[in-house]
DNA sequence: TCTGGGGTCCTAGGACCC
DNA sequence: TCTGGGGTCCTAGGACCC
């Protein structure tokens, strides 16, 4: 880590919890600390408590079913498995790693008392996820080093775990340098820093870019985000379009303005299910129909328990060639009841052709509103109405 | 015995309106 | 009477992220 002579400009910290999930199971189970560990899938495969006291672990040789890998622990990585890896894959090149479930409920109490210690440090973050935030630590006394060693110990007092902190002048920046020493590690970035450290690096690293830009850059004859700031913009924006070109020219010398979200809305609330085995419409129309009912009935819920209505329903399926389709309908008047939205999602459904046996089913409550907040008693927009 | 689940944002064509 | 042009909404699909 080298020293920053200056403070940045504007100066942002990115905090990322190492392997967050594997993390929180071992502060559970210590005893699995150092071993290979992955977590997925349902209860089914939940450790059991022996009469001793005990406990005795599924391994992931036992797992059966269509799931991913939700994430591993390091010393699993080390053999070849890594987070998104079907299990069943992940079983035949670590089938001795322990399986634990995803316990998600674990992990949301872990990230809240996170999330609690880095604001105790800087007040305005953007939370991205359940395990990293940005923290705007301009206005922070202190070197960009201190603060980071800050951020790392209160974290690690708050939940006894590990992070990995970049500071930058920027959000972009600031992410690639959290990911630059991981894990528990800190990472000063500036904008100086840019040709020697960051353009030597893949493409793919830039967080943005994923598989698809990534193949047809490499396609193109790019491999280095280096390669792609000596690219004339003109250039990348005929072959990646307006925005997306632009951006990535940006993107490739470090140059990003975008501010922290420190507050949003959620846009949609979804579920969605695969079966264990693909579904036919006919043969199989009892299960599918209460597998969508109960998809309704929980969107249903959701939008309840947060306090939300929608105006727009959607439906997904997956084939059993993995071919996805979607319908959605925005409504006359919105929604929270189950009964309304299986009705309203049940429309969508018979505008898609069921000849495939049917892999996924998903239902989406989307164009939401607070609950109690329509539109329509907007004095403002009534007033426009008259218009 | 490939390929989860929950999100966000963007694009693009057509409808519709002024 | 030969083809406007901008704006917004609706819908479907897709890229990407954690």
């Amino acid at each position: 880590m080298q020293d920053v002579p200056a403070r940045f400009p504007r100066c942002i910290a990115h905090i990322d919890m190492d392997a967050f999930f594997a993390s929180c199971e071992l502060s559970r189970y210590p005893e699995l600390r150092g071993r290979p560990m992955v977590v997925a899938g349902r209860d089914t495969h939940a450790p059991r408590r022996q009469t001793d006291g005990t406990w005795v672990f599924s391994r992931l040789r036992d797992y059966v079913g269509r799931g991913v890998l939700t994430t591993a622990t390091y010393e699993a990585r080390a053999l070849g498995v890594h987070s998104g890896m079907p299990a069943m894959k992940a079983a035949r090149l670590a089938p001795d790693a322990v399986l634990l479930p995803v316990h998600f409920e674990l992990y949301r109490r872990y990230s809240q008392r996170f999330k609690d210690a880095v604001r105790s440090v800087s007040p305005v973050i953007e939370d991205i996820g359940i395990d990293e935030v940005y923290a705007d630590v301009s206005a922070v006394a202190g070197s960009a080093e201190a603060i980071a060693r800050r951020l790392k110990a209160a974290v690690a007092e708050a939940t006894g775990l590990t992070c990995s902190v970049g500071v930058a002048p920027n959000k972009l920046l600031a992410k690639f340098a959290s990911d630059m020493d991981k894990p528990d590690g800190v990472t000063l970035l500036a904008l100086d820093d840019v040709p020697l450290r960051v353009w030597p690096m893949p493409a793919r690293k830039i967080n943005g870019i994923g598989p698809k830009a990534n193949a047809k850059l490499a396609a193109l004859g790019i491999a280095t985000i280096g390669e792609i700031a000596a690219c004339d913009p003109a250039w990348l924006v005929a072959h990646f379009g307006r925005s997306y070109g632009g951006w990535l020219h940006r993107a490739s010398r470090g140059v990003d303005e975008r501010p922290l979200v420190t507050h949003s809305e959620p846009v949609s609330m979804s579920r969605e299910t695969t079966f264990e085995r693909d579904l036919h419409a006919v043969r199989d129309r009892d299960a599918l129909r209460c597998a969508f009912t109960q998809l309704c009935v929980q969107v249903a819920a959701d939008l309840q328990r947060k306090g939300y209505q929608c105006r727009r329903i959607g439906i997904k399926l997956r084939f059993d060639d993995f071919t996805t389709v979607t319908r959605d309908r925005t409504l006359d008047a919105a929604l929270v009841d189950a009964r309304a939205l299986r009705r309203a999602a049940g429309e969508c459904l018979k505008r898609v052709d069921l000849a495939r046996p049917i892999r996924l089913l998903g239902v989406k409550a989307g164009a939401l509103q607070r609950a109690g907040c329509a539109p329509d008693d907007d004095p403002l927009q009534f007033a426009l109405g008259f218009d």
